[in-house]
DNA sequence: AATAATTATAAGGTACACCTTATAATTAAC
DNA sequence: GTTAATTATAAGGTGTACCTTATAATTATT
């Protein structure tokens, strides 16, 4: 676990880029830190080795979706906290930024969303700068623990093993699928989706999480 | 600096004193915190190297003033934290502790007292245990920028050189001492201290603090 | 006084995130 | 197409705060 230096690197990499997609550069890194290109080379492949970067030689680093989660989560914390600082501190807006940048990392995220709830859901920063939102939390329910009848969506599988991944996808189990429970029993549950109907084993679908409507 | 871990000790330390004086075994530590034996032993060679604590062999450490000093302060940003969580975003008190545990390390002295002012200046963390006051803020001056006539107390010498200290050690100009300013002008000023006249170079007066009345 | 328990110290190691110096690979500019 | 600039990589190093294993010193117990 890296957590505070890598959320720092992902905050600014999300900061400075221009276009998701386009790179960028680790000498706008170097410059933004202050640190030496070979140390944020050096980090920038651990942050690559945990997937939270995509690392482009000669061109730079995009963020992963996971990445860029981790990113707006900071983001969000660090803005939330200027508010505070600003409106119930009453600190100047020029010292809000850095005094944030402390305070950011010191939270969770249910405190955060506590802060967010008493300040009232602010949607910008004393900046003006957009406070992403918070993480959307859907309901996840298991797959194999629904009623016949239960509609909803497949949200993610939560084990990544090659063979069930496969015998998801073969079956059409995929996140974003619409599908209706048709029948359980002992060892597998019948699932109707869109254009077909897929038999699957309980032990598969208690990888499988949804989000029921 | 070895600040945050620093202070986790010295809280520690605070927190696990009977009475002052009364070191607190080493073996008191390595428990508190789960680290070995050699690692707290270690940690309180550096510790006392600052003068933060006092090594005690055989028996444990007791704070300096000066460390006890960092571990009220801990102590105060802990409870109001504390209290911050509690009080005003209805964090459950049994999660509030652990959770100051963080927060503690990530304001200044200010935002403190202006966390402190907003929670209506409480006297007592969610658990009952009381909040170290702020250190009372004397308004320092500045010796060399004192018009004639202006009395008051030396607190502090800003730097300590050996030259200097020796400089104002003869002339009786310590803290503690209190003064009259009896001139000024170009290079150096006359200060009237409890039983003589002092002349002090102005250069030698810019490191003095005073406190005036 | 001898033994047991506690405490201290020595020696060597790990992970993390930074550093410098030097060289190699790639890309950009002329 | 050669040169210059940028970017990457290799090698070795630092400080902080943790670890284990092993031995020495002190204190407590019988
Ligand atoms: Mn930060
Ligand atoms: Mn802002
Ligand atoms: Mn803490
Ligand atoms: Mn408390």
């Amino acid at each position: 676990m890296l957590q505070e230096h890598a959320e720092e690197y992902l905050g600014a990499i999300y900061r400075l880029r221009t276009t998701p997609d386009i790179p960028v550069p680790l000498a706008q890194l170097t410059e933004y830190f202050g640190y030496s290109p070979v140390s944020v080379h050096e980090m920038v492949k651990k942050l690559s080795a945990q997937e939270w970067v995509a690392y482009h030689p000669y061109q730079g680093v995009t963020l992963t979706p996971t990445g860029q989660k981790v990113a707006l989560a900071l983001l969000r914390r660090h803005r939330l906290w200027e508010r505070f600082l600003t409106d119930t501190l009453h600190v100047p807006w020029e010292e809000a930024h850095e005094l944030a940048g402390a305070l950011e990392h010191a939270v969770t995220e249910e405190v955060t969303e506590r802060l967010a709830t008493f300040l009232g859901d602010p949607a910008s920063c004393p900046h003006g700068a957009p406070i992403p939102p918070s993480m959307p939390s859907i309901e996840e329910r298991c797959l194999a623990d629904l009623p016949t009848g239960a509609r909803g969506r497949i949200t993610r599988v939560s084990q990544e093993s090659a063979a069930l991944l496969h015998e998801l996808g073969t079956r059409g189990i995929l996140p974003g699928a619409l599908f209706v429970i048709a029948a359980q029993n002992h060892d597998e549950i019948v699932i109707e989706l869109a254009k077909h109907t897929a038999h699957l084993p309980l032990k598969s679908a208690q990888m499988v999480r949804v989000e029921l409507f």
